[in-house]
DNA sequence: CCAAGTTGGTTAGTTTAAGTCACCAAGATT
DNA sequence: AATCTTGGTGACTTAAACTAACCAACTTGG
């Protein structure tokens, strides 16, 4: 590991603007210094690192594929310093953030995302607005959009963040009371909570259970059945990205791996990199590393 | 967008080294200077940003909010640039790499991605090496395994990649000669391709689809399948991310977005971070990058 | 409750790294 | 062949980083 008190970090921006360019006079003016200090800086960290970066015959410079490699590497961190200052500027961070989902994300896993991100940037000013799941086209002061199916947008970018999944789970004291759970036939001694998307009746479709439960209840929105399973009132079938904090902490337990899928993916759109705010930029990232923090948590 | 050239490159360096520590003079020890030296730079740096950094009273040095936010987007970058010297160190590259895989996966995604990586650090060593799916202890001479299942694994991290799943796909030359697909029983008016692995009959249960295929191809491993379905012999249920490139390329098309899953998950399992090697650390971190692009690119 | 030992902050002076300038040779351009 | 451009270099200058010694504020141990 090369300590800290080491890392050339002028030579590596110098490094990073000279291999951009592929052009000594062009980096220079870029950082606003003359061409030999570039020139050296570049030797410099050659030195040090022992491999050559550039190869420099007719002179001309192109990078080698150490360079390259190098440069890929150095580019990434230079940005994430530089969006780290960025990220305590009052300029860039005050203001609205709009961000709009469909209304079902919006009631679920968003809202807590939302909190999180609040609680960490509450200078920025957030707007959440709901978006018909059918509307194909995305007014423009929206900022960050999160929506199922492919919004046919132009000028924006598309980046898609998952596909939910539904799982049965309930409270786990219900668990213990009751029968084991071996296949899915063994869900219907349970109560089935249902919200009016009705999605059991799919479940027991896919996975050839037939029959219907001891008992059934109906509720207005997902929202309402997972409050109803935290107070083991029955099994439902929800999404694992809206309970992950409560089956990582044991308070629901998920009963099979058996599970069914949303038809469609959900998708995150942004402005173009060279058009979004500095504040959507880092809640689209925010919400990309979120969910995949998530994914990778969560274990059937 | 603070430009490269302001950026207060050796002062951020100070201040994670101050923050890290909550302690001037214990940073100062790190970076091999006086704690003078350090508290200038992480004032110029206050000044500079127009944030307080740290709490001062008490005469104990305490981050503030701000300060902790800074403190997570420094640390990545300099994180970044400390690893992209290290991948040009061919002392910490140079060597074996010792990669373990159950064998479907070996033979599937994981060989395309090991391709890639060869070609771009051509100085590591690569070692494959299969493990028995059912195997549940990992030999200590094993840098990364991939596999299925949560492996019994102490002093290791373990890091959920991926569901497999099954798409149908054909060429497209096929598709617009056939009957047109638009729901799961049209498919049995192709050839459908098997593996030894029989997932169609999954399928076909799944998606309640009664009779069979007019015609029926059989191959020993679904690499074979994959080789007839470009050679557009049938219809093949393959994994997505084994054909990732053929459907962007259009080469293959997906007939319907009806999947069956494995009932397992992809898991990665590394050395613990302290103990990982260079090249581990370096390709674990190329599988999780190439694995997210692909399932952020793919649209069902 | 006071003395000793911390802590971080500061000013003046020193050191060193960074950058400039003018010039060079190699190669490209016309 | 003449001219322009490229990157490299040695001697010099400048700006920054750093040190040393000191200070005030606070904590801690007797």
């Amino acid at each position: 590991m090369l300590s800290r008190r080491l890392l050339p970090l002028n030579a590596m921006r110098a490094f990073e603007a000279a291999a951009k360019h592929c052009h000594l006079r062009r980096a220079a003016e870029e950082l606003g210094v003359t061409h030999g200090a570039i020139s050296r800086h570049v030797r410099q960290l050659e030195d040090q690192l022992g491999v050559e970066l550039f190869d420099r015959s007719h002179n001309r410079l192109t990078l080698t594929s150490a360079g390259e490699r190098f440069l890929s590497g150095v580019s990434r961190g230079l940005d994430a310093l530089s969006d780290s200052a960025l990220y305590l500027n009052p300029e860039s961070m005050q203001g609205a953030l709009t961000i709009a989902s469909t209304p079902s994300i919006g009631a679920g896993w968003l809202v807590r995302l939302l909190g999180e991100f609040g609680q960490k940037y509450p200078e920025i000013e957030l707007h959440l607005r709901n978006i018909d799941p059918r509307q194909r086209e995305l007014s423009t002061d929206i900022d960050v959009a999160i929506c199922y199916g492919k919004p046919s947008v132009e000028q924006r970018v598309v980046f898609s963040l998952m596909t939910e999944r539904y799982i049965p789970v309930c409270h786990p004291s219900l668990l213990s009371a009751g029968k084991p759970v071996k296949e899915p036939a063994d869900l219907l001694t349970y109560p089935l909570l249902h919200d009016r998307h009705e999605l059991w009746p799919a479940w027991q479709n896919q996975w050839q259970v037939e029959g219907s439960a001891a008992r059934q209840m109906y509720f207005q929105d997902s929202f309402q059945v997972i409050m109803a399973v935290r107070s083991a009132h029955g099994v439902g079938l929800i999404d694992r990205t809206d309970i992950f904090e409560d089956l990582q902490s044991g308070q629901l337990v998920a009963l099979l791996s058996e599970s069914v899928e949303a038809d469609a993916n959900v998708f995150l759109v942004t402005d173009m990199p060279e058009r979004i705010t500095v504040r959507a930029k880092l809640f689209a990232d925010y919400v990309r590393d979120q969910i995949q923090h998530w994914q990778s948590t969560s274990v059937i």
